[in-house]
DNA sequence: CCGCGGGCCTGAGAGC
DNA sequence: TGCTCTCAGGCCCGCG
């Protein structure tokens, strides 16, 4: 389900209730997960601090007092939810939401402040793993990670080294973590979208054969930054009905004005991409 | 090396 | 109503 605009936000309304809270009981309900949870898990947080709750890619990122850092991913279908102690005081949506299902909790944070944090994750693409802070910059799962899309790094100058005789579509290459790190399979379509590219086009054609980025790169950059900034925007995270431009929108007319194509939907590597074949024609 | 397709899981929704 | 099928916002692996 997440991107890197909805791992953000789960990461804004964690961070309140877990930094500086310590983890008072750890409970593992399912091991079983995308990786299995470590058996030293649990007893690796027990007593911790959490120092600070961050991002990278769609990773939170928890470092502890320990010296240990608690990584975990959303995969598909991931969440987390806050509830407050003893039951008593819970939150007024559990009123109009009791039915709940607990089935799918794998992993319970309870924290020293009385409040206790689920991870619920149907699917269990999702994963949580305890690495050495010296050992997270050569971790695999992080290493490869291209450059953040929202960071003053990431420019049409090093997207031109990475899209660089790459034979792959666009689509593909925005998917892939190791050229920009955080975009999915929807914001890979509105991406393009925005900066009027064929999600089939060879990456390698937005890049001169000496390896500078071409204006449609520069283009492309721009409207990933836009696109993600938009989404974590408070006014179009509401269930609006423009919430995205072409994801999911098969036959309906582009959102360009003046354009006036229709929306398409075509499968590439295994997943839907959504574009206009008017605006971001082939070339 | 590179690109693609399959697989991992469960649940929601469409169609019969 | 109930069954079957398809598809879902992620990522890793192995094949050609």
């Amino acid at each position: 389900m997440p991107e890197l605009p909805e791992v953000e936000e789960v990461r804004r309304r964690l961070r309140p209730v877990m930094a500086g809270a310590k983890f008072d009981r750890v409970l593992v309900h399912r091991s079983d997960l995308r990786f299995p949870i470590q058996p030293d898990f649990a007893s690796r947080l027990e007593g911790r601090t959490v120092k600070s709750l961050g991002r990278r890619a769609k990773y939170l990122v928890a470092e502890l007092s320990s010296g240990d850092v608690l990584l975990m991913h959303l995969g598909m279908s991931g969440s987390f939810r806050v509830e407050s102690d003893g039951g008593r005081d819970r939150p007024a949506d559990y009123y109009w939401e009791p039915e709940r299902s607990t089935l799918h909790d794998h992993v319970v944070f309870e924290l020293s402040s009385g409040v206790t944090v689920v991870f619920n994750d149907p699917r269990r693409f999702g994963s949580m793993r305890i690495v050495a802070a010296p050992d997270l910059g050569g971790d695999p799962a992080l290493a490869a990670l291209g450059p953040e899309p929202l960071s003053r790094g990431f420019d049409a100058a090093v997207l031109a080294r990475a899209l660089k005789g790459r034979r792959i579509p666009l689509k593909a290459a925005l998917s892939d973590q190791r050229v920009v790190a955080g975009l999915g399979n929807i914001y890979a379509s509105e991406a393009l979208h925005v900066a009027r590219l064929s999600p089939t086009r060879r990456a390698s054609t937005l890049v001169t054969p000496s390896g500078a980025p071409r204006p449609e790169a520069q283009r492309l950059v721009a409207a990933i930054k836009d696109v993600l900034r938009q989404a974590m925007d408070k006014r179009h995270r509401a269930y609006t009905a423009d919430r995205f431009r072409v994801y999911d929108r098969e036959g309906e007319r582009c959102p360009r004005r003046g354009c006036g194509g229709v929306i398409k939907r075509i499968v590439q590597s295994g997943r839907s991409t959504f574009f206009c074949q008017v605006c971001q024609r082939a070339r």
